[in-house]
RNA sequence: GCGUCGGUAGCAAAGCCUGGUUACGCGAUGGACUGCAAAUCCAUUUCACGGGGGUUCAAAUCCCUCCCGGCGCUCCA
């Protein structure tokens, strides 16, 4: 099956080739940690955890790349304020960004460089430019002289640069007083008093906001690579100042065979910022939510669209991921239920019987398409519509009236062609252990527990009695505690809304 | 202004590149099951594609045009 992958210059789907059979090297711009990360960032890392994860399950050997941009305005303004130093900010909110992504079940990359320990790198990337009169020494910093490869000009947004050149009016000169040109950037800022700095051939300063991207790809890909991911407000400026950068300190083109840049989350209809109030981090979206709910949320549209998020956003999210663990879970007891002892080491069962040929065959036929959605640009919500087809069938099977032996061999493959697909493919299923506890990693269940095992108790006695009245009465109270019940032919479950 | 992405049933969101077949989910309604619920299953809620032209045996899908919206052009995932 060929894979096929949306690539932002191009502007189509192609063919995905890599430079190296087998071999992927992919990069994804990472955070500048100067605050907690926000739901953008849960989008985007996820959309690229996808990416990560499907190479994989392909068998491609992925080398997974992302940066920290942990020297930058917003941290040094942010350190300044409290009076601490602007390592502490960054490694606070890189602190921050590990646990929510581990959270979301996002796989780690390989490497994490940072901009602080990349300085060397980055000098020799701006000593070639300046070389190669790419780059020019100015007042306040070294500059990128943008008119010196005006061929790369948007690349990645269409523009034209004559065009921003008329339209930039009033703006030529707000920025970078050493500026020959309003399209230039700053490869290398000329420190002021009090700020972090490292010296160079120019002068004590630091690095501007794209060369280390530029410097991290080279040092650990070398001149290019397959996948360059990031936000779509990345596309301009920063991807194309790296295109500038790379291109023009080693002479090869393109930088990159793939670019891909996931879409915006947006709050009821508005895009997400601080200055209007609604912003969100993930922490923020947790308090309400468990992980995978977001999660699921997330990936229940494609990622390169734009998602309109709202609690109704994560309700259906909700709904579908209970939905969606319910159904394995019930799927786990079939199986395992009476293998307990061994359930990893089971052998898989023989399928036998001809009702159940049929609903196999059914389901393998569901995991190749599911495949082909992933296949198709990382088409998840596809994918997801796919898997929820499948567990009709899965459900309706367990539940029809076969041979105990065949429920429980079905049980097994159904548990694997979930665990194949919404598991490592999107990440979207808890442990088996986990699964099978129910929600019991909710924090707030262990300190329920006594009070709900007494009134679940009563309303038992209650059943047991024929009183309806008094066992309803339970569940009411319970219900204002949050808290549903559910009879099961193993007794009652509950869960905390 | 320039660039770019979109407008799909009550809501939400795939499909468009590679014209011709059901999306999927939520919500709603009825049924099976249940003491009643929940969960699960079945059925109904279907002939939806911004407007208008065109191409074609056939268009949500290709072409033209118009309308509306998001985002980018300054820091941003």
């Amino acid at each position: 099956m060929a894979l096929r992958v949306y690539d932002t210059r191009r502007r189509e789907k192609v063919d995905f080739v890599t430079i190296e059979a087998g071999k992927v090297r992919m990069y994804v711009c990472g955070i500048t940690p100067y605050s907690p990360s926000h739901l953008g960032h849960a989008r985007c890392y996820i959309a690229f955890d996808i990416v990560h994860r499907w190479l994989e399950a392909k068998g491609y050997d992925v080398t997974y790349v992302q940066n920290f941009t942990d020297v930058e305005d917003k941290i040094i303004n942010i350190a300044n304020e409290e009076g601490i130093d602007y390592l502490e900010v960054a490694e606070r909110n890189i602190v921050d960004y590990y646990d929510v992504m581990d959270a979301l079940n996002v796989l780690r990359a390989d490497h994490y460089p940072r901009v602080t320990e990349t300085i060397e790198g980055i000098i020799s990337m701006i000593e070639t430019l300046i070389e190669k009169e790419h780059a020019y020494n100015g007042e306040d910093g070294v500059y990128f002289h943008v008119e010196s490869a005006p061929e790369k000009y948007g690349l990645l947004t269409g523009q034209n640069i004559e065009a921003v050149r008329a339209g930039a009016g009033g703006r030529v000169g707000g920025t970078g007083l050493g500026k020959r040109d309003h399209k230039d950037f700053a490869l290398w800022k000329f420190a002021k008093p009090g700020e972090p700095q490292w010296d160079s051939p120019w002068g004590a300063g630091r690095p501007g906001w794209h060369i280390e991207c530029s410097a991290m790809s080279l040092q650990y890909f070398g001149e290019q690579f397959d996948i360059h991911g990031g936000g779509d407000d990345l596309r301009f400026p920063h991807h194309e100042a790296e295109i500038f950068q790379s291109e023009c300190c080693t002479g090869k083109s393109p930088l990159v065979n793939h670019w891909m840049h996931n879409g915006f989350v947006n709050i009821d209809g508005e895009k997400m910022s601080k200055s209007l109030g609604n912003f969100w981090t993930i922490t923020d979206a947790l308090k309400t939510h468990k992980p995978l709910v977001l999660r699921h949320a997330l990936l229940n549209a494609h990622y390169r669209n734009p998602i309109d998020f709202s609690e109704q956003f994560l309700e259906d999210g909700k709904r579908s991921q209970n939905k969606l663990e319910d159904s394995y879970c019930d799927l786990l007891r079939v199986w395992g239920e009476k293998n307990k002892d061994h359930l990893v080491s089971l052998p898989r069962p023989q399928l036998g019987g001809e009702g159940l040929a049929h609903t196999i065959g059914m389901l393998e036929k569901l995991g190749e398409e599911c495949a082909l959605s992933m296949d198709d640009d990382f088409n998840t919500r596809e994918a997801l519509a796919k898997i929820s087809s499948a567990i009709k069938i899965m459900n309706k099977a367990v539940n029809s009236d076969i041979d105990e032996n065949d429920r429980q061999s079905l049980g097994y493959y159904c548990v694997e062609w979930l665990e194949e697909f919404a598991g490592s493919a999107l990440g979207l299923l808890p442990s088996r252990e986990d699964a099978l506890a129910g929600s019991q990693e909710d924090p707030r269940r262990a300190e329920l527990e006594p009070i709900v095992s007494e009134l679940l108790m009563k309303r038992a006695a209650a059943r047991e009695a024929k009183d309806w009245e008094a066992a309803d009465a339970i569940r009411s109270e319970l219900a204002a505690l949050g808290i549903t019940v559910q009879d099961t032919a193993d007794g009652p479950e509950w869960e905390i809304n």
